[in-house]
DNA sequence: ATCTAGTTGCAAATGATTTGCATTTCCAAT
DNA sequence: ATTGGAAATGCAAATCATTTGCAACTAGAT
């Protein structure tokens, strides 16, 4: 737990850490708070959006916006990845692709523009949405 | 205004559309009810949002959501383009890159996902905010 | 010109996120 | 180990963008 650098070690930070850690896709506040409450059934809702602004502000996690309304949390670690949006279902589904690293490069070369970050999705159909429109 | 297909054309639709259409930017929802309201006093900000979600639902506007926070909204139309956000300054900066065809080709066949649209985002630093780092 | 369903403006409601404050807890200094 | 105070928590109330209910107002078909 020293990713909370200079920052207190709170029961309910450590959980929600490991939480979002443990957790494969991308959770919201809520969700997150939900799950946190089986260990910690006095954790708070604000308790858990201070965390998390606490976690970006670390650099400790991404925050998205997918679909909409409220944002979603993601621990970072893994490799860089974007993401495929599924407009039937709603999936979220993570991609990489090599030609990323180039095109950074050209926008960087060709605009002028320092480019530190680059998020790209997509929208469309999951295989299964496919197959249903079929 | 034949745009507006089977919906009814109201002085505020006609208006509101035309500054989205005129203005080089992405406006949000109050800068749009600000300029709408040098022409037409009464309009309130309820008509702008219904209007917004309207000319979305009819494909006549793109919305996006940039640093956070709320939405903004660019009419439809220009060539297919993506954007860069300053870090430093907040300016967002449209471009285009021919790859990104490419991109999804190689995606939607790499993935079995049906690509229909993109996004694509790059964060960084604008000329003068470079200099200014300097 | 008339009729009526679609639109508007206003005020109140909503829902995600934030904040004020009293209480609790971490942890550095004793 | 104990302790003092700053930092963190939980709760309820506040915010802020956006949405909605409703009565009054129009576009546009008849």
């Amino acid at each position: 737990m020293q990713d909370l650098k200079g920052q207190r070690i709170t029961t309910q930070r450590k959980l929600l850490l490991d939480l979002l850690r443990r957790s494969e896709g991308h959770l919201d506040a809520d969700e997150l708070h939900r799950l946190a409450k089986e260990k910690e059934p006095r954790i708070s809702l604000s308790t858990v959006y201070r965390s998390l602004r606490l976690f970006k502000e670390l650099g400790l996690v991404d925050e998205r916006r997918f679909a909409d309304e409220h944002h979603h949390y993601e621990a970072k670690g893994k490799r860089e990845h974007h993401h495929l949006l599924c407009l039937g279902c709603g999936k979220v589904i993570e991609f990489e692709h090599a030609a990323l690293k180039r095109l950074k490069e050209d926008v960087s070369r060709e605009s002028g523009f320092e480019v530190v970050g680059a998020d790209v999705r997509m929208e469309g159909y999951c295989e299964s949405c496919r197959r249903a429109k079929a």
